[in-house]
DNA sequence: GCATCGATTTGACTTGCGTCAATGTCCCCG
DNA sequence: CGGGGACATTGACGCAAGTCAAATCGATGC
């Protein structure tokens, strides 16, 4: 059932890591007052895995931000053929300016939390609050970045080179929550199904389940039951993903 | 060779075509002290067809925006594979405030005047005129969209549907200019040769030939000599590009 | 512990697109 | 007006990834 009750605000740490557009950024530079400012507008939605948050083309009158979990961007062809365009992490924002409705189908893949604020009284901030236009602008333009990034894997990369470049940046968004950088095996927890990933990747599940067992045969991955993935070798798999050695994403 | 001279502004239209960050729409906005800041800060660079305006890693201390002519954004992998990640039209901005070097290579593909400003007052300017960080952040959201239509379209249409699909992009901004809606033939020209195609699309070379041949072959596309093409029914070519049928691309 | 059901893996076969290699065409410039 | 060179088309063939189908795994509830 999808939850729309507002939940207790669940802050983890001090600095508001449950706020919208990345707001430990924002109050870094932020007045106090601005804060407060945003303090009576948010509200809270969670939703279970595999709910659908909205679909594309449905009317939207908020913006949000990730507060825990892991949702998805879709865009479906008439016939069905679907391709994710975005994920969005932990802190990562939805939802755009002026827009009335909907772009893309936004689902949860697992248990997620939203931080919402009603589209007008937001704009109205924005206007108010030229920091906050800012740092959306930095937001869209490491989007759009990360956004080139996956067109050059979509176009050119082999159907290997996209696994292991998703775990690559899989391993990368979970490790910079404190890792040691060069040589050491890093452990991770795929965020989503054999399905999502061939989704995401532009191939088939059938696909993305052959290359997963033939990195595993080759020693590249280590996989522990369906989800868990130990990467013995870093920079082996970034060899495998074909990006250039630094290569990769900002965020 | 490169011309870094000056050009004479060239203003075609009496509203600023030639200005930055689709100087149009600011201009509608703005005081008219900001424009006169803007005058001050802008000079011309020209380029013929097929060179390079900067590469990927370069150095790159202005932005600028189209004020003719047709660029590409293109990454390329170690190996050589490339991806064309973003096509330049007139009034298309290029550059990053807040970022040191290029990350794509950016190539004329026609001849090509740009409109430049050094990177700092840019955003020196930015900080003092709200407007044109809002203009800013709209533009990158519609080159977002921009992007994910394009990962939808190098992760699940077929080597026709693609060439379908870009004939209909083209063929679209070049009508917006001013082109009866339904029912009649449009003709363009083609601002890309096949290869340069062949790096939009994620195909090769070839694949773009056969694929043009088929098309033309099957009535859908007439052709006239290697560049000029006639859509006869607009309709026809949308069916065949995968979208639904008002489908497509803002901008 | 066992049945159940969705998720995943694996296998056999097909196919769309890539690769390699000629051949053809446009257009510039003398 | 007639080469020359870049750009484009066409053909033959191979292979990576898709399709269809059948096991197998793993969690969950009984």
């Amino acid at each position: 059932m999808q939850n729309t009750t507002a939940l207790e605000p669940k802050i983890t740490s001090p600095d508001c890591d449950d706020c919208p557009i990345r707001h430990r950024a924002v109050c870094a530079r932020c007045e106090s007052d601005e804060l407060s400012q945003l303090e009576g507008m948010k509200y809270y939605r969670s939703f279970e895995a595999g709910q659908t948050v909205i679909w594309s083309g449905d009317r939207m009158d908020f913006v949000a931000s990730v507060v825990t979990g892991i949702a998805t961007l879709t865009q479906t062809m008439e016939d069905g053929r679907r391709q994710i365009v975005g994920l969005l992490l932990p802190s990562d924002f939805v939802g755009r300016p002026g827009r009335e409705t909907a772009a893309y189908d936004v689902t949860a893949t697992t248990d997620l939390v939203m931080c919402c604020f009603r589209k007008k009284p937001f704009e109205a901030m924005m206007l108010a609050t030229p920091h906050i236009g800012q740092r959306l602008l930095e937001m869209t333009l490491d989007e759009l970045d990360a956004a080139r990034e996956w067109m050059l894997l979509l176009g050119r990369k082999t159907a290997r080179e996209k696994i292991a470049s998703l775990i690559a940046i899989i391993a990368r968004r979970h490790a910079s929550l404190a890792m040691p950088r060069k040589g050491s095996a890093v452990e991770i927890e795929l965020p989503l199904t054999r399905e999502a990933m061939s989704e995401y990747l532009g191939l088939t599940l059938e696909t993305v389940s052959r290359q997963i067992s033939a990195l595993k045969r080759d020693g590249v991955i280590e996989v522990q039951g369906k989800r868990r993935v130990t990467i013995p070798d870093f920079d082996r798999l970034l060899e495998e993903s074909g990006d250039d050695s630094d290569g990769g994403f900002p965020v």
